[in-house]
DNA sequence: ACTCATAGACTGAATAGTCATTCAGTTTTT
DNA sequence: AAAAACTGAATGACTATTCAGTCTATGAGT
């Protein structure tokens, strides 16, 4: 594991743990086991990690969303290969999930970051107008279609975990299920 | 205006527009018009302001959305009132969404205040309960299908805030069929 | 109606501490 | 041996919180 890599880790369990304003770069560089020096090569200040985590989550997520991808015809299907997919991601990284729950609404988070952050999933965009074209969709706008079936995973997810619910394959359908339901005309 | 008000007022539009970490206490009692030591004889730290905040807007969030609440025995209907007017109080206090949005899923929300929020939407659990009786829902966990409709909406507004589209009634009615389609049955 | 004593509300400068950031020096790599 | 990576104590700012003192509202006594 890379020094970028030890920190990036060791900011993001603090932060989610403890806050960030309860987590000092002191911590950081600490739990990274790295002097704080090295925290300052790597990157510019505070900010400058949040949003590098921010990123590299994002990309992590595209990559496994997106993986095999191109192949299936069937917009239906690779709809529920794209969302099946992300839903494990996330239960599988539930740190990582909460960051992105917890910094996606927060200035913190440069407008740069943002689109370098979407821009990993214009397949969403393809698919969508796919669906589009085969007049499956509701009319409106592809990011909305994206922001919503998102969300509704985030918050689903959130949810069982406040509530100490275990999100099983049956039930796991049932959320892909109703993002269908909901996108489709 | 109270002084309570004030000083949740004036926090709440500095932590929304500057973050966290910027909004020093000073600056939030200059704000408020008010001095420092006011703001410790209201609120314990700034955290207690921060959850003080949360709960005020679930609140008033709460009291708008469920006014004149329980003549209409339709359960689409209902649907349609409360949620209709969910997203017209969001539209009408931007503030106030960001910060909701913001701060739902952070650590600084105490697990009490998170529960004295959500004690105001029981409502919901009772429509929830009357849909299931009329065999108008899919089979999922009442608090699971109010997160999934709060967040579809919730990133509804975010994205429609970043993209600068407006959001007019003909959106809005598409968006409250989007959310029931997902949920019927 | 008018003191004025008292409680409570209010103030903001001072305190006490924290923490982001730097940099002179050390270690490792090339 | 030169360059690059690394270190962490020291610096310099900043800010949460306190508290000694001031102001204001209340109402009992005249």
């Amino acid at each position: 594991m890379t020094k970028t890599e030890k920190i990036l880790n060791a900011a993001l369990q603090l932060i989610i743990e403890r806050g960030l304003e309860r987590t000092p770069m002191s911590k950081i560089a600490d739990k990274a086991e790295v002097g704080m020096g090295t925290v300052y090569k790597y990157f510019k200040d505070k900010e400058d990690i949040i949003n590098a985590i921010y990123v590299s989550i994002k990309e992590e997520e595209a990559q496994l969303v997106f993986v095999n991808n191109g192949h299936n015809p069937d917009v239906r299907a690779t709809f529920m290969n794209y969302y099946g997919r992300m839903i494990d991601y996330f239960l599988d990284n539930t740190l990582k999930f909460n960051f992105i729950s917890q910094y996606a609404f927060s200035p913190i988070i440069k407008t740069t970051t943002q689109k370098k952050a979407m821009s990993q999933f214009y397949h969403f965009d393809d698919h969508y107008r796919k669906g589009l074209e085969e007049n499956l969709f509701k009319d409106i706008k592809a990011e909305h279609m994206t922001f919503f079936v998102f969300s509704a995973i985030a918050y689903w997810i959130k949810a069982a975990n406040e509530l100490h619910i275990k999100i099983d394959e049956t039930y796991k359908t049932v959320l892909l299920q109703m993002a269908w339901d909901a996108i489709k005309k």
